[in-house]
DNA sequence: AAGATACGTCAACATGACTGACGTATCTTC
DNA sequence: GAAGATACGTCAGTCATGTTGACGTATCTT
C-alpha cells in the first residue's frame, strides 16, 4: 500500500481511499444483513416444499403481474433451463398462471393464482416485519441512506430494470 | 388490511405499519446490491477454480486471524461436513494453514498464507472498488444509514459475533 | 417467404448445501 | 485417574439450484 496520509493532496470526503474498515464494515453488514433476512421465510417456504428460487419468481410476479418470461429472466439473471424448473414447480402446485401475451402472442404473462397471491403475502409478511423494525429502529433519515447506498452497487446498465417495478404495475 | 388511519390511536414514526412500497424498495434493493456486489468477484474467483464458499472462508480469515474451526462455522452457518471442503481446497491451493490451539490444543487455528493473503487483498479490491464507489455517491451520512438499518436486520443472537469481527484482531 | 425472436425442453454436469453417524484427540470434572 | 464433554475430521448419500449447448415450435418482422 502506497502512504496515501503523506500525499500533497488533500482527498475530498467522497475519495475512493476509503478506509478499509468502512469498506469491511460495509461487506459484512450486507452479507448478514441479506443472509438473515432471507433465512425469515425459509421455513414457510420449507412447509410448501419450495425454495428460494421459488420465492424470488414468486416476488417478482407478485411485485409485477403479467411480467413475461424474458423480463423475468432478466431480473433473475439465471438461465431459462434453471427458470423453467422453477416456473413448472410454481404451475403445478397451482400458485402461477400463464396466458399468452395480447401485443405478441409468443410471449407469455406470469401472474399469481390466488392461492399464489396469499402465499406470497404470507411470505412478504415475514420479509416486512424484519424490514420494518430495523427500518423503525435506524429512522427514517438512515432508511433513505441505505437505499442511496444500495442504489449505487447497481451497476447503470441494470437500474432502469429494477427502478421500473415500481411503476410498470398494470 | 384493517383501516388503520381511522385508529384512535396515533402511529408513531417509527410504526410497524410501514407502506408497502417502502419494504419492497427495501427488500429489491438489497437483492440487486447484494447479488451485484458478489458479482464482482466471481470471474476472479472461477480463475482459480474456487467458489463463492471458498471466497467467504477466506474472508473470514483475512479479517480474524487465527480463527478456530468452530468460529468459523457459527459465522458462515453452514455444517462441518460442508466447511470441511472447502478448508480441504483452501489448503490444497496452499491458501490456508492451521496449527494447533495454544490454550486448547483440540482446536484448529486458522490463517492465510502469504499467496492466500495476496488472493484475499485481491478479491477486497474488486468489493472495494465497487462499494466505494457507493458510498462516495451516497456520501457519508447515507453510509452510516446504510449501517444502522442493515444492523437492524441482525438478530440480537448474532450481533456480538459480527461486531466481534471488528474487535478480536490477534 | 426468410429470418429473428419468445418460449420450452433435452441431456449432462458442477457447486454447495444438507443429514446422520462415527472416530480421535484433548479438555474438564468428579 | 476415569467418565464425559468438546473440537475437529470424515464417510456415504441426497437435494436445490445453478450451468452449457443443442434443438423444436409458434409467432412476429421484414
Amino acid at each position: 500500500m502506497t502512504d496515501v496520509s503523506s500525499s500533497a493532496v488533500s482527498l475530498p470526503a467522497s475519495s475512493l481511499f476509503m478506509r478499509e474498515d468502512e469498506i469491511r464494515r460495509g461487506v459484512e453488514l450486507l452479507y448478514f444483513g441479506y443472509t438473515r433476512l432471507t433465512n425469515a421465510i425459509d421455513q414457510e417456504l420449507a412447509k410448501q416444499g419450495l425454495g428460494r428460487a421459488h420465492h424470488r419468481a414468486l416476488y417478482f410476479i407478485a411485485r409485477q403481474p403479467d411480467l413475461t418470461v424474458g423480463d423475468l429472466l432478466k431480473l433473475l439473471a439465471i438461465t431459462k433451463q434453471s427458470l423453467g424448473r422453477v416456473l413448472k414447480d410454481l404451475h403445478e402446485r397451482d400458485l402461477v398462471i400463464t396466458k399468452s401475451g395480447i401485443v405478441d402472442r409468443r410471449q407469455k404473462l406470469l401472474r399469481l393464482t390466488d392461492s399464489g397471491s396469499k402465499l406470497e403475502q404470507e411470505l412478504f409478511q415475514q420479509l416486512s416485519q424484519k424490514l420494518s423494525s430495523a427500518y423503525a429502529s435506524a429512522g427514517q433519515e438512515a432508511v433513505t441512506g441505505f437505499w442511496h447506498v444500495l442504489e449505487g452497487l447497481v451497476p447503470e446498465a441494470d437500474r432502469q430494470m429494477v427502478f421500473d417495478l415500481r411503476k410498470e404495475r398494470t
